[in-house]
RNA sequence: GGUCGGUUAACCGAGUGGCUAGGUAGCGGUCUGCAAAACCGUUUACGGCGGUUCGAAUCCGCCACCGACCUCCA
């Protein structure tokens, strides 16, 4: 088990080489979505990101086991711990049960996820679901000493953490400037920093979802959760932790803290940070209200939406930049992936088209191993697409006769095409009824045939209204040198 | 205010101290009865000012602008 692979660690500010604590075994753990609101483009960035890495580990023969996490209890509307819960807020808007809301959410984002073409992880456990693990959690926070109850609620205690350990080195703040900037919050008699954050809650009176605990009914803090999961699935080290840029700090920052505490060693040894989406230049995010949900993307259904956008578009406009870049939002830019990725598409379907030459006039071995350069460049899918319009160009070279292509050459790129674009990049061909083809095939080939005899007799007229009509039906007629060739186009 | 990051041609978006990424759009050409597709060529790139260097868009400094985080956020 061997790779080149080098990974940015957020943590070391420097690309790493990618070395498994216990290859062939691969321990991934992501940063899932709070389960409140729609899925928007902005929720498809670390799931395709991290589904690609999750793909090529697996094409690497990596053992993988991907967790991502469902939040559904715990995630307060604002950090001064006194905020209502983001779900039971949405719950009492919508007159319904705060399992209820979890699911209907959850099931749209799974519903996204699948037509975004991501795998599933291999564990995706809801935070509801590991209230006693939590709970345990939090025994062994308070029995070492770095967390302490107050009144029902129990705190982790940053100052003594930061005695022995270095809290802020993931997001590069230092705790004194931290201190010194933190704003005093309304209600916070409980915690004897401000900046402690809460491991357990007591809920209110009129808070829904409660469970019972040592300390009082109430509920877990949200940045207990991730730490909770992925040592219970991945154990106490492991290998990647991946997530957004905006939960660097300070969610992944109490992660560490946690972790560290109750462990006391470091659990997460690569962290992995994808960028934001913007649109107009900034974040989009259902607090500011700025985003698009991804059910209006695919049906065009949103102000700022020129068109609809299909679900191969989006993964393809989001693997053409690299995910530690932001992303601009933007009709034209999309409408440019849409077109982009049509085109390639159309050439892997001419790939079963090429007549083999006796020699090549290029080398898929080099362009194959560029295409790995990319990816173990710590992700590079815009210049591995990029080799890929290399290949682009070679195919419909050869289909042009400008370049050659022996048998095994074919072979190797089809081979190569299946691999990356298929397999590791997770595009896949959108067009519909497959069933039909056949049928549709020999069809136009008949009208076609008409046509051609239309021509010959100059009939251009009826050569043209043939090639019209079947143009509104999304065929397009290609007179080429040496026959008549054709593509349906979808929609 | 603090910390960090960005500023690349019409748009999106890579990137390296010297060798035009790529996609989209536009223009010209090849092919074609015409068209489409494809192929070939092409268009004021590297925010500003200094510095290091034989050479910098790429390294350093200053400035300008934009953004992220410092509240919840993928």
């Amino acid at each position: 088990m061997q790779n080149n692979l080098f990974i940015y660690n957020t943590l070391s500010k420097k690309k790493e080489l990618f070395k498994p604590l216990h290859a062939p075994f691969v321990g991934l753990y992501v940063c899932g979505p709070t389960v409140y609101s729609d899925a928007h483009l902005g929720h498809a960035r670390p799931a395709i990101t991290f589904d690609m890495l999750f793909r090529y580990l697996t094409h690497l023969e990596y053992k993988v086991r991907y967790v991502r996490n469902i939040t559904d209890v715990g995630h307060l509307e604002n950090d001064s711990d006194e905020g209502e819960d983001k779900i039971e807020k949405k719950a009492r808007f919508e007159h319904l049960e705060p399992m209820e809301v979890v699911q209907k959410y959850m099931n749209t984002f799974y519903k996204n996820m699948d037509q975004l073409n991501t795998l599933h992880p291999s564990i995706e456990p809801r935070a509801s679901g590991h209230i006693i693990e939590q709970i345990e959690f939090i025994k062994i926070l308070i029995k070492s000493g770095y967390a302490y109850e107050s009144n029902g609620s129990v705190y982790f205690d940053i100052l003594k953490y930061n005695q022995k350990y270095q809290y802020g080195k993931l997001s590069g703040r230092v705790l004194d400037e931290l201190i010194s900037n933190t704003r005093d919050i309304e209600g916070q008699d409980e915690k004897r920093n401000s900046f402690d954050f809460a491991v357990w809650k007591k809920a209110s009176p009129e808070h829904l979802m409660r469970w019972p605990s040592p300390w009082s009914e109430g509920f877990p803090g949200w940045h207990l959760e991730c730490s909770a999961m992925s040592i219970k699935y991945l154990g106490e080290e492991f290998d990647i932790h991946g997530g957004g840029m905006d939960l660097m700090f300070p969610h992944h920052e109490c992660e560490i803290a946690q972790s560290t505490a109750a462990l006391g060693k470091e659990t997460v040894h690569y962290w992995m940070h994808n960028n934001m989406i913007t649109i107009n230049g900034q974040k989009m995010a259902r607090s500011l209200g700025n985003f698009i949900t991804l059910d209006q993307l695919f049906i065009g259904d949103h102000p700022a939406l020129a068109q609809a956008y299909s679900p191969m578009t989006i993964r393809f406009f989001i693997l053409q930049a690299h995910y530690r870049s932001t992303i601009d939002f933007s009709n034209e830019a999309l409408q440019a992936a849409e077109k982009g990725f049509q085109k390639l598409m159309k050439a892997v379907e001419s790939l079963n088209k090429l007549q083999p030459s006796d020699h090549s006039t290029f080398d898929v071995i080099k362009l194959k191993e560029k295409c790995y350069a990319a990816l173990d460049d710590d992700l590079n899918s815009p210049v591995l697409l990029s080799h890929l319009f290399e290949g682009v160009r070679i195919v419909n070279s050869v289909i042009d006769g400008s370049e050659k292509i022996d048998a095994p050459g074919i072979e190797s790129l089809k081979s190569l095409f299946n691999t990356f674009v298929f397999e590791i990049l997770g595009l896949k061909d959108e067009k519909s009824g497959k069933n039909d083809e056949k049928l549709t095939g020999e069809l136009i080939n008949i009208i076609i045939n008409l046509r051609q005899d239309a021509k010959n007799r100059k009939e251009f007229d009826v050569s043209d209204k043939i090639r019209q009509e079947l143009n509104k039906l999304g065929v397009t007629i290609k007179d080429r040198k040496d026959g008549v060739d054709w593509e349906s186009n979808p929609l």
